[in-house]
RNA sequence: UCCCCCUUAGCUCAGUUGGUUAGAGCGGCUGACUGUUAAUCAGUAGGUCCUUGGUUCGAGCCCAAGAGGGGGAGCCA
């Protein structure tokens, strides 16, 4: 027999049939109620043992974090907490757990705690939600694309170019480090390396993607990315995954209309599909903001956050419109900002946040920033000052995406990029896309994390994968 | 990398102006319990007060350095 996942049982089970239930003790009450969740739903199944009949050894097994297989019929329920349970017939310990010793109490622990426990702490309603959440998104990306005739391309993880000359990149090698082979020079060797050059783990996709676009149309891209700069913050990662749609033919308006349609394609999917966990994390987020000071508190809640979103347009200014406002804000005259507000500046995060939380209220999107502060494949404007950049500002986590229009002529992005320091021998191929039969193209870099983080209501992004990558932590 | 805060039982925390024997809830252990819902009830064990050094008659509490954790900033997604 094969067994039931619990949640096939919540959404079509029948009365009266018998069914095998497989999963992880979460409390054992009254010498009779076994209470088990088996991840496929935060909801727990309650089997139901007949206490005279069942060995003190079985019992005293029923320790939380437990493994067990229970066989047996699902009837109606004689409690109130829940319509239908499984009346035992046969219970079977897989894996015993020694309370003594098992770190996950039916109690809540702080996810500072958690993070300790990152092996067991899938095995939270908090953790549960999240992975089950970030599943979600992680499909609908895929479907989202899929729908509108983008294809999916797998860039190389191991690149010879740092894509945006910008973050440091780890370094991949196969010399035994202790002992690097030297030249003439009395420097490292790289002719003698596995690839023959230094290579590195992806910052990302986009330069490769855009040969993908140059010749399927619309492609994305959905993998991980590495950065090695020293970010300690709570939406930070060494190792995050990114994706990366890059589209031929598009201009930056219609680039920032995919973007916006996108997120609001993702957050309607989780909405209608994850209203469990959605609910726990809800709950989970207003218990939170009650120990909060009643001015830190945020206004919405997450479901009534989310819903906000959807049924709002993106405010769309451009970099010059924020300037202004920011100027004219009465932090700004109050001279609240840390940072000067300036034309030319790169907005700091103190300027985000005014701008998406106190002033617009809802996600923006920034776009025709000045040139000197944005990447050299971004294209010119005809004003000789700004590139036709966009960033999608959220509350709570900034910046979620950046994207841009590319620079499609060849003789400009060749400027560029000597302006800035950007070596054209390495980038021959890319310069290629400008000579043999260039065009406009757009694209943008969605942080996977970061919507997952806005998505869950979850604080830090250390909380939304599996086993997070940050400086000093690769312990899983 | 910079700034700020924190570190007391397995977990979450309290601990008064420096004062003698460091507390609670949960969890653990022992026992009870056939309709419980983070079950409940009775009993019980459990501490390098992060580490090192200092001030003091006396330090969980004060000072210094270090370690670990968190929040914010920068970089960005």
């Amino acid at each position: 027999m094969k067994r039931t996942p619990i949640k096939k049982i919540f959404s079509s089970g029948k009365l009266g049939e018998r069914i095998l239930v497989k999963g992880w003790v979460r409390t054992f009450r009254n010498n009779q109620f076994i209470s088990i969740n088996d991840g496929s739903t935060i909801n727990n199944i309650q089997a139901v043992i007949d206490s005279s009949q069942t060995s003190e050894d079985i019992k005293a097994k029923l320790n939380p974090g437990a493994s067990v297989s229970v066989l047996g019929a699902l009837v109606e329920s004689l409690g109130k907490g829940q319509s239908f349970e499984v009346q035992v017939e046969k219970l079977d310990i897989l894996g015993e757990s020694d309370p003594q010793v098992y770190p996950l109490q039916p109690k809540k622990h702080s996810l500072e705690f958690l993070r300790e426990k990152s092996h067991l702490r899938p095995r939270t309603n908090t953790i549960g939600s999240v992975l089950r959440i970030r599943n979600e998104v992680a499909y609908g990306i895929h479907q989202f694309f899929y729908e509108r005739g983008f294809y999916y391309l797998n860039t190389p993880i191991i690149t010879g170019s740092d894509a945006e000359g910008a973050g440091e990149t780890f370094r991949v090698t196969n010399f035994d480090i202790e002992n690097l082979p030297l030249d003439e020079e009395k420097k490292v060797d790289f002719k003698q390396d596995f690839f023959g050059k230094p290579v590195n783990l992806t910052v990302s996709g986009q330069l490769e993607a855009e040969a993908g676009a140059m010749s399927l149309g619309n492609v994305y891209t959905f993998g991980p990315t590495f950065r090695a700069e020293n970010s300690n913050t709570s939406r930070h990662l060494a190792e995050f995954w990114m994706i990366e749609p890059e589209m031929a033919f598009v201009e930056l308006e219609e680039n920032i209309e995919v973007a916006e349609e996108m997120l609001k394609y993702l957050i309607k999917r989780v909405v209608e599909n994850c209203n469990d966990d959605l609910e726990f994390l809800d709950k989970r987020l207003a218990d939170e903001e009650k120990t909060k000071p009643e001015k830190d508190r945020s206004e919405l809640g997450l479901v009534e956050k989310l819903k906000f979103v959807l049924e709002n347009e993106f405010e769309k200014i451009s970099y010059s419109e924020a300037i202004d406002i920011l100027k004219n804000s009465k932090p700004n005259k109050k001279k609240k900002f840390k940072f000067p507000v300036e034309w030319g500046i790169d907005l700091q995060s103190e300027h985000e946040r005014f701008l998406v939380e106190k002033h617009f209220k809802k996600p923006i999107v920034v776009y025709d920033y000045p040139k000197g502060i944005k990447a050299f494949y971004m294209k010119q404007n005809d004003d000789g000052k700004t590139v036709r950049a966009m960033d999608v500002l959220f509350p709570g986590i900034g910046e979620i995406i950046g994207g841009s229009q590319r620079e499609e002529g060849l003789d400009k992005l060749k400027t560029r990029m000597q302006e800035m320091n950007v070596l054209q021998e390495d980038l021959w191929w890319y310069l290629e896309l400008r000579k043999f039969g260039t065009a406009p193209h757009s694209g943008f870099g969605l942080g996977f994390e970061r919507f997952v983080q806005f998505v869950t209501g979850m604080g830090n992004i250390r909380d939304v994968c599996l086993f997070p990558r940050f400086p000093q932590h690769a312990e899983f």
